[in-house]
DNA sequence: TTAACGATGTGACAAAAGTCACCAATAAGC
DNA sequence: GCTTATTGGTGACTTTTGTCACATCGTTAA
């Protein structure tokens, strides 16, 4: 992966931004790299800055006082971070797990400039509009299917999304990690894919699962 | 009540609003009113319009396919609705229930001030990123009690924010209701609250449940 | 007063999910 | 090669939650 500048990764993962912000942006912004499995953010830090990610996948995820994990969404180059927009501008501390998943690089938006961004550039103004939205909705989402759904439709919900998300039928996920992340145990997620194979939605390789549809 | 002004309803519950967005805001609205018991927003909805909360309560939930309430918040004097603000900027649709748990009046803002409101006034703008952490954070809570927690657990949870929100000890919800809005059913919810009564963390009534913590 | 209704209590059973114990297959290190 | 760790499979059992059937008790309306 060749190293890009910051305005490289701007016209290349914000397009929408305008011409005046992406200057603007250049100027303010340093580049931050974060290696696979490198905690990027955890309850109770404060953030000095807000985060546009630009290469790699960050993990998202609720950690329980037992220690367990419960997965929320993914972010991927073009996506920033809602809580450290939120964070960041009311210097408050966030509430979840950040985890990068990949070798992930991020724009770092200093807190000062934030006022001046949300002010003067409507495309900005729109893209936090949209970041909130969009993960507003991702969160519903996750609320419905531990609401309203067994484990079997939730599993295979999360499939779905990692699908998309991972963009490869062949999932990299080993069932232990797959139970951390419904907050589940590894044997009734073996199961269940046992289950999901012999309807055939599902293959069930060593170290993957082969989603079908 | 007495029937106030716009004006009025923006100094009771929004004194944090800098003088000249009062008077924007006095000029631009336009006051609503809902019955108890009135849906103020359904899935599939548009919105020409974001609303701030003045009187009364709003209870917030996801409905699920089976048609099964899960409840999320209540919006009170002085909060506006996240999903509004985001909706009525982006011409989306919401994808909850609001239904007024009391009569209930709101301020009204058309959709043609927010862009103006958002880059001229600083208040304005603290308060809608007020409004989404806040949001942001009960909808984890909300995650996390469903995630990580039994049954028994959420029930406690939910009675205890219930206390607080409707600022009484004599929670005036029938066994049904509850079990509506944690998606569980009657008889569970009786015989759980049997347990905490034994427990000593409740009295059980006829159409009450007094909270004695 | 009485019938009807809604709220609650409860036992019996079913289904879903979690836990424990243990085994087998594969991969990795020496 | 052999050993060990990781991954996955499976049966037996427990706990939690949901469902069904029915009883009881107040309240309300005719």
């Amino acid at each position: 992966m060749a190293s890009l500048s910051a305005n490289d990764y701007l016209n290349k993962y914000f397009p929408q931004f305008e011409l005046a912000l992406k200057e603007k942006l250049a100027q303010h912004t340093s580049i931050k790299t974060f290696e696979t499995g490198e905690l990027m953010m955890q309850p109770g830090q404060y953030f000095r800055s807000t985060m546009l990610v630009v290469e790699g996948k960050v993990k998202l995820y609720r950690q329980g006082e037992d220690g367990g994990e419960f997965f929320m969404y993914y972010l991927e180059p073009g996506n920033a971070c809602a809580l450290s927009l939120i964070c960041a501008t009311k210097q408050e501390t966030s509430e979840v797990m950040a985890k990068a998943v990949e070798k992930t690089t991020v724009l770092s938006i200093p807190i000062e400039i934030m006022d001046d961004l949300v002010r003067n550039y409507k495309t900005w103004y729109y893209f936090t509009l949209e970041t909130y939205r969009n993960r507003f909705e991702e969160l519903l989402q996750v609320i419905d299917s531990v609401a309203f759904k067994g484990l079997d439709e939730r599993l295979m919900f999360y499939l779905k999304k990692q699908t998309e998300k991972l963009n490869t039928k062949q999932l990299p996920l080993t069932h232990q990690e797959i139970a951390a992340d419904l907050n589940s145990s590894r044997e009734v997620i073996s199961r269940l894919l046992k289950k999901i194979e012999q309807r055939g939605d599902v293959i069930l390789h060593r170290n993957y699962v082969e989603w079908l549809k």
